[in-house]
RNA sequence: GCGAGAGUGGCGGAACUGGCAGACGCACUGGACUUAGGAUCCAGCGGGUUAAACCGUAGGGGUUCAAAUCCCCUCUCUCGCACCA
């Protein structure tokens, strides 16, 4: 017998699918899709864990599919563009390029040693004209709709990687690429109108049944749907300002009003009046504070008077109006009615500048004593000091209350949104260009179709500058107006690098395409995606923003599809002494070193087994040590004896078969049927778990004889049916060990076992009887039996009639071929 | 604070619609084979007991013949959002 040697099997197999296109795949619409997709990576170096993990899992539902007989499109590339390659540059002083295109080289390598099978020909880089080009144009028939626009404003900006992040980018106040504190920069830049589809955003999150609650749920959270209505306040002057408030029934008990000091009438209002130092010293000092100061949640209230006065447009009250730290400029209207008695914050706030506190709202067993309260009553109730509205339960009085305003011309009905517009510019060299010109006399001017595309130079100095290096290099921004074709200068920002990745997944269907972004053809054959694979850390950055670009393409006609991924998978991180892998902690496990010490099969096997892909995976080296172990094991069942084995016709069943074979035959089909249940449902780990159970009952049958010849060769059948089922997981060694036993390996990877729902039967069965609901004994009874017989059966065993001595039987139930419980007193 | 999810042996984890809790693996213990074993094989492995009884799925109640699973309350942890009006 020949000892497992990974290195040398996988090595041959590898070359073995590379020399066939083992992997291509073609549009054949008499073929049932299946686009599987996993979330590409991003070319640091080399792959990590993470890595390891998602392409894994992908690898198997992708050859499990194709066993299957579907036309899986299954394909890799690399999201090319991005800081770091930028960085490595400035320290390294290396092209950007180069040093993205090194590590694309030896990372396709990596993953080609862990026996992935990708569809190659489609393979992309986003950092590629090819790619990018597209882009460029889908940006100007954006900029065509109106869905593009440039505005200036706050912005946020992290001064570490000297560029603009969107708001899905900052958590918790830091950079989410290099924790870096964000700070407030008033800049003027691109933005995509994702808010135009915040509606649908939102809506379609309870359409995508196939997606992670998990995941919709914090894209709703983010989005931030809430229905309210506008209310139009009247200044003493007469004119008008709005608030936004989804509390309307709490109207009668406004006080005072809050503005944000960002607010547009907030140093207007108090021009001339006493307070006018005031208010700009205090608009002054919130403006030094950053964001993440000011996001504090226990952040005292603060604010000053504004000197002017509003009238409740319901009481006629006039109201103070005040300016406040806590009211945000980015939410509904940057100014809001601020009602004590039911706002926690504006009640801080009251005490904070000794202002009123009405009470509109009391609970049904007690009253409310504004001068005794020590906290905001928020909960329902009945209204009081609410005019004809008194009575009524504070949640009906919303609606009433909304249809009074808007009936009287004093409100209007609105749904506000936390989403924010997509600020897309970076100042930043490696990414795509935005197809843009500056010209003095023409302003804005997109650059025309046929001037596509433009071409990021890479023969540049690059410096670490506020700025993009691009606005150093006068080759580059030096360009004659398209329109007056006087001298004129090209933007030198870039676009996020999320651009990319919100379409690559269609690219991926026509990657070859060169006579337009993408062949409808070809993308309506694939999409949309059936089963994308990814981290959860894009739950909402990348999948949102797919979503919206997705419906944009869909509107420019480009794919029939309105959402693109149909169902997602979100696996959970590495973890390893408790942490996540990272290099600050120390804990990284190269995946190099587990190829060399154990080979892929063995660190495919691993990744899958130690934990349901969903769940966080708890690194561990014994356990590594367990799959090789296990590997070993299938490698000697079939190595050992592939010779004896090699001229017989394999059978995983024969009529009349009893005893061991017979149970070795229930035991093949049951697997089969548990198996392919499992690796519908991506419980990769149960399907592995259920194969050792088949190997371990083999070793059994073995031991016990099973010489004779229709004995071997269901000892043959069933080593056909393990390897494959391994296939998916272990491809290398299935392959090497079905050519062992004189199998056609193409056959292999083509050939998903059926089972027989007859023998997944057993004749025999197991009951548990239970006595009062305690299991007290366990009896083999047939299967089907009669319910009196059985009952007999039962009642006959020696501990059922000791623990029922001196008992009246009361009631006996029974579930067919599972349990009896014989309920007594 | 709001939203989502989780809590099962020493560990990773099983248990689809309520029906024998702990599959499979790791670790551990004993044994076999061996000059040797960190290889392999056999056996054991929730607590408890000579054996049983009994106790066990975060804790407390409930529904049910029967609950890890369903309902209510409490606790703990993880993740996301957070002065969002």
């Amino acid at each position: 017998m020949n000892p497992y040697e990974p290195h040398a099997i996988e090595e041959k197999w590898q070359k073995f699918w590379e020399e066939r296109e083992a992997f291509r795949v073609d549009e054949d619409p008499s073929k049932q899709k299946y686009y599987l997709l996993e979330m590409f990576p991003y070319p640091s170096g080399k792959i990590h864990m993470g890595h390891v993990r998602n392409y894994s899992i992908g690898d198997v539902i992708a050859r499990y599919k194709r066993m299957q007989g579907l036309n899986v499109l299954h394909p890799m590339g690399w999201d090319a563009f991005g800081m770091p390659a930028e960085n490595a540059a400035i320290e390294r002083g290396i092209q950007p390029a180069a040093w993205t295109h090194e590590n694309i080289d030896y990372m396709r390598q990596q993953l080609k040693r862990l026996g992935f099978g990708y569809d190659w020909r489609r393979e992309i880089a986003t950092c590629d004209v090819d790619y990018y080009r597209w882009e460029q144009w889908m940006f100007l028939k954006m900029y065509e709709k109106g869905l593009v626009y440039r505005k200036s404003s706050p912005v946020n900006f992290c001064p570490k990687c000297q560029t603009v992040l969107a708001n899905e980018q900052v958590e918790g106040g830091s950079c989410w690429r290099c924790g870096e504190e964000v700070i407030q920069k008033e800049l003027t830049q691109w933005f995509f109108a994702i808010t135009r589809y915040a509606d649908e955003l939102y809506e379609y999150c309870d359409k995508l049944p196939g997606w992670p609650e998990k995941v919709t749920s914090m894209q709703k959270n983010w989005i931030g749907k809430s229905y309210g209505v506008e209310v139009h306040f009247t200044l003493e002057d007469g004119r008008r300002f709005t608030i936004f408030t989804t509390r309307p029934d709490t109207l009668y008990g406004v006080t005072f009003m809050v503005l944000a000091p960002e607010h547009p009438l907030t140093l207007e209002l108090s021009r001339g009046t006493a307070q006018e130092k005031d208010v700009a010293a205090f608009v002054q000092k919130v403006k030094s504070q950053d964001r993440s100061f000011r996001g504090e949640i226990n952040l005292e209230k603060e604010g000053v008077f504004s000197g002017k006065y509003a009238i409740n447009p319901l009481t006629g009250n006039k109201i103070p109006i005040y300016v406040g730290n806590f009211v945000l400029m980015e939410y509904g209207t940057g100014a809001i009615m601020a009602v004590p008695a039911h706002d926690q914050r504006d009640y801080e706030f009251a005490k904070e500048c000794d202002l009123p506190i009405i009470v509109t709202i009391t609970p049904k067993d007690r009253l409310l004593d504004p001068q005794s309260m020590d906290c905001a009553y928020v909960d329902e109730g009945v209204l009081v000091n609410s005019d004809r509205f008194n009575g009524m339960n504070n949640r009906e009085a919303i609606g009433s209350i909304i249809d009074y305003l808007e009936e009287t011309g004093l409100g209007t009905r609105t749904v506000n949104y936390r989403l924010k517009d997509w600020g897309i510019s970076r100042q930043r060299y490696w990414g795509n260009p935005i197809p843009i010109i500056y010209c003095e006399d023409c302003g804005t001017v997109p650059v025309p179709e046929k001037d596509l595309p433009v071409t990021l130079p890479v023969d540049l100095e690059i410096k670490v500058v506020g700025r993009s290096p691009l606005a150093d290099h006068p080759a580059f921004y030096e360009v004659e107006c398209p329109i007056c074709k006087k001298k004129a200068r090209r933007e030198t920002d870039t676009m996020d690098t999320f651009v990319e990745s919100s379409w690559y997944f269609l690219r991926y269907t026509c990657a070859d395409y060169n006579e337009g972004a993408l062949d409808r053809k070809r993308v309506d054959y694939w999409m949309p995606v059936d089963q994308y694979i990814g981290g959860i850390e894009h739950a909402v950055l990348h999948l949102l923003y797919s979503r919206f670009f997705n419906r944009i393409l869909n509107e420019l006609g480009l794919v029939g599809v309105r959402e693109p991924f149909e169902n997602l998978l979100t696996q959970g991180m590495v973890i390893k002494d408790g942490a996540k892998m990272s290099k600050s902690k120390g804990n990284v496990v190269d995946p190099n070193y587990l190829i060399e010490k154990y080979g892929a099969d063995t660190a495919r096997l691993f990744c899958l087994f130690a934990s349901p892909p969903e769940r966080d995976l708890d690194w561990n080296d014994q356990g590594v040590e367990g799959s090789y172990r296990f590997l070993q094991r299938v490698w000697r069942l079939v190595a050992e004896r592939a010779e004896s084995l090699g001229g017989l016709t394999a059978i995983d069943q024969f009529p009349g078969a009893g005893g061991d074979e017979k149970q070795l035959i229930h035991k093949i089909h049951k697997t089969i049927m548990k198996v392919t249940d499992d690796l519908g449902r991506f419980h990769l780990n149960t399907a592995i778990a259920s194969i050792m159970e088949l190997v371990n009952m083999t070793y059994k049958f073995i031991e016990k004889g099973a010489a004779d010849e229709r004995a071997q060769a269901l000892l043959k059948g069933t080593i056909e049916t393990i390897l494959r089922l391994l296939f998916p997981f272990v491809p290398h060694m299935a392959s090497e060990l079905w050519q062992t036993l004189g199998g056609d390996v193409a056959y292999l990877g083509l050939s998903w076992p059926a089972w027989n729902a007859d023998l997944v039967k057993e004749e025999k069965v197991m009951i548990a009887v239970q006595i009062n609901g305690k299991l007290r004994d366990t009896c083999e009874a047939d299967r089907d039996m009669e319910q009196e017989a059985l009952r007999d059966t039962i009642l006959a065993l020696e501990k059922v009639q000791r623990h029922l001595e001196g008992k009246t039987i009361r009631k006996t139930i029974v579930v067919p071929n599972k349990l009896v419980n014989i309920v007594c007193g």
